[in-house]
DNA sequence: ATAACTGCAAATCTTTTGCTTACAG
DNA sequence: CTGTAAGCAAAAGATTTGCAGTTAT
């Protein structure tokens, strides 16, 4: 792995929050100003294609751009909130058996899952909306 | 709804594949050639926020697009086969369970639940892997 | 009337590609 | 050496917007 791709993943493990792939270039710009988009992109490609980072939607609150987040050992699904736009991370063993039935029963080689879900968080909640 | 709109939404509803939004305008011009792109595109958004038709990336399997579906009474889960291409969908109790759980324990008011897979189907699945 | 819908053309935004130079094993 | 990676500039693809004319309530 080259210096420009450990820097890119390295931004990616250190985000706190999930980095669209123009933010992770221009943070990485902060530190090697001469990285191009082509290279950004391309890096993305690699390790998404290499199974080390996840590409998210969080149903496009803004926009039709992708989000990136290192791979953790346990997946979770993300729930954003159409009112204040945050995004709430959720993970449980109900999904992990969910997967799993899948798999058997969908005879199916699972090598990605993306649970998204949109609705209105707790401070956010609509006084009528129950479902 | 006007004619335009139900028209749109009758070829979702006919069509046994998803359809993106180029081929959804395609079939809708074949019937009134004067639909154009924004008045499809702005239909959908219209038909998505009212949670007539969910939007799907099905994996970004061919390019960034996306896809359509009438919404159905029952969620399902969308699997996408990297090696042909092919979408099994996927609907079970586990999902439903792991909706409802999402909903109570995260205090979330869920509008829109989208679960995608990407992997390879049994007749394309790698004598290798696993998981 | 008043508000919502449409077509058309142009713009925007994100992501990809071709080509040449620079590096790494 | 030989293949892979990077920079640069231009292209491609999908979706959105401004505006003027049309339709529906």
């Amino acid at each position: 792995m080259t210096s420009q791709r450990r820097l890119l993943v390295g931004i990616m493990q250190d985000s706190p929050s999930h980095l669209d792939a123009a933010t992770l270039l221009a943070i990485a710009k902060q530190r090697d100003p001469r990285i191009d988009r082509a290279t950004a992109y391309r890096t993305i490609a690699l390790l998404k294609d290499r199974g080390l980072i996840d590409e998210l939607d969080l149903m496009h609150l803004e926009g039709e751009k992708h989000y990136y987040e290192a791979k953790t050992s346990r997946d979770h699904c993300h729930m954003a909130c159409f009112g204040c736009g945050g995004i709430i991370e959720y993970a449980s063993p109900a999904f992990e058996n969910l997967k799993r039935e899948m798999a058997k029963r969908g005879d199916f080689q699972i090598r990605v899952v993306r649970l998204e879900v949109g609705g209105y968080c707790r401070h956010c909640a609509r006084p009528g909306g129950k479902q």
